[in-house]
DNA sequence: AGCCGGTTCTG
DNA sequence: AGAACCGGC
């Protein structure tokens, strides 16, 4: 008569749908994560966020030991295998309630239902728990009835439902017993560990949250003017946290109420709970049309568009050394440290796919395998709005001029020189077109296209496209 | 969450 | 000459 908390993507015990509904039970409760190793590899994860995962569960096995939980660490290779190895973790533990949150990819989906099936035959209970957004996916929708693909009219609904429902928070689970020895995974057998830049981000639930108040009690007032200059470091850097479950996009909003607003907070509170609907506006973009993660474009018709083929341009834009400052600079700065600024990404996701005219697919995957904050929907939905196949996506005509984003974001060029030390010496406006003083510094590439001239082939690509549209649809 | 080229306004 | 504005992509 036990019940078994499954940790997925919710690596937290505050806030927690699943947790605290096994805890409210008057049976006894265990936990599991499932080391799904050769999964994450097919899912592109990153050292930076393996490493991650791999120490907050370890911080969660200890948090649940003192309530009495003892956590189950399993091994599979692939999530076929995780099914089996919890439906044997059930039948030796006389498991019959389990209890998770739900995720939204269709491998996670498939897994869930076909899981659901299998324990359904031995009388085993499954709960879901539709707790990854601040707002319940399923909770959006027009008035028809409908998904939003608009961001704008999507958060206006968003933010009602909030200001209506007034969501609370879960209450922290109470102890289910004497405290447990915790388990823990050897870091030295998880692959990849050792191979993460140093965390970006302390490790903790309470960590977590100290960052999240900390930046609520004052960076948010100047959120809205400084964070897009990546040289500024204004943004809250709670990203890591989120990926991962560790913070809740509800737990976000509700501090952020908790604020009282004065006349120098107010702009910047709303536009950085904007940012949480954002994150929530990808989520439910990815539960109601699952072919985003498929590896399709949420438009069908771009399809069709003929991408270049993957050259040594593609390998120069992962390196650092396209030859423009900026997708440089911001290139090194996601190597070097397994993040990247979000004016940056937008920057080096339009570059890739409109002057270089590479398949964003490849840009998606390569983003996920360095970004310590690696999260399909947010990842996906970027970068389809970048390649304007995507949700609300940029219009095709609406392309960047990297070395304009340079000059507008990075205006002294400190960022470009923190991360290409070549074009420190560069004085001025100089380090943002170093071709411009007649010879390249030493070791700095020149460019690998023409900017002009690759912008205007791109919006002739996609204005074939559309004629060719056009003429289908006559 | 644009950029470009052309035109008009301004000093 | 440079800012400010605009239509088209």
């Amino acid at each position: 008569m036990t019940h078994l908390v499954w940790f997925r993507n919710d690596l937290r015990t505050a806030d927690n749908a699943a947790l605290t509904a096994a805890c409210q039970s008057d049976q006894p409760v265990i936990a599991c994560f499932v080391l799904a190793q050769e999964q994450w590899r097919m899912h592109d994860w990153s050292p930076a966020r393996i490493r991650l995962v791999i120490d907050h569960a370890n911080a969660l096995a200890e948090a649940l030991a003192k309530l009495g939980i003892a956590m189950h660490f399993l091994e599979a290779q692939r999530f076929d295998d995780s099914q089996d190895a919890l439906i044997r973790l059930c039948r030796d533990q006389s498991v019959t309630t389990v209890h998770f949150n739900e995720e939204y990819g269709v491998n996670e989906r498939r897994r869930d239902k076909q899981l659901a099936q299998r324990l359904g035959e031995t009388d085993v209970t499954v709960h879901k728990y539709r707790d990854q957004c601040a707002v319940p996916v399923g909770q959006v929708l027009t008035g028809q009835n409908q998904p939003y693909s608009v961001f704008t009219p999507f958060s206006r609904t968003w933010r009602r439902w909030l200001d209506d429902q007034q969501p609370t928070l879960y209450p922290q689970p109470a102890a289910k017993g004497d405290p447990v020895t915790p388990s823990r995974i050897d870091p030295t057998t998880i692959a990849g560990y050792d191979q993460a830049p140093p965390p970006l981000v302390a490790t903790g639930e309470a960590a977590a949250h100290d960052r999240l108040e900390e930046f609520l009690a004052d960076p948010v007032a100047h959120y809205k003017q400084q964070r897009d200059f990546p040289a500024k470091d204004a943004t809250s850097l709670l990203s890591p946290y989120l990926a991962s479950g560790i913070l809740s996009g509800r737990q976000c909003w509700a501090a952020a109420q908790q604020v009282p607003a004065t006349a120098a907070n107010q702009e910047g509170l709303a536009c950085w709970v904007n940012e949480i609907a954002w994150r929530d506006f990808y989520i439910h973009i990815l539960y109601h049309f699952p072919r985003v993660s498929m590896n399709r474009a949420f438009k069908p018709e771009t399809e069709a568009l003929d991408w270049n083929p993957s050259t040594e341009h593609f390998e120069a834009w992962k390196e650092g050394r396209t030859g423009v400052p900026i997708v440089d600079a911001a290139m090194r700065q996601l190597n070097q440290t397994g993040w990247m600024h979000n004016r940056l990404r937008m920057i080096t996701a339009m570059y890739l796919s409109k002057n270089l005219f590479i398949d964003w697919r490849l840009g998606e995957a390569y983003f996920m395998s360095q970004l310590v904050d690696g999260f399909l929907a947010s990842n996906n939905g970027g970068w389809q709005w970048s390649a304007s196949t995507g949700t609300d996506a940029a219009p095709y005509f609406r392309i960047f001029n990297p070395v304009t984003q340079g000059e507008r974001f990075d205006p002294n060029g400190d960022f470009i020189r923190r991360y290409v030390p070549e074009l420190a010496a560069l004085e001025g406006d100089a380090v943002h077109q170093p071709w411009r003083s007649g010879k390249l510094p030493k070791g700095y590439p020149r460019q690998l296209v023409d900017l002009k001239e690759s912008r205007k082939e791109a919006i002739a690509r996609f204005q074939a496209l559309k004629e060719e549209n056009q003429v289908a649809a006559d």
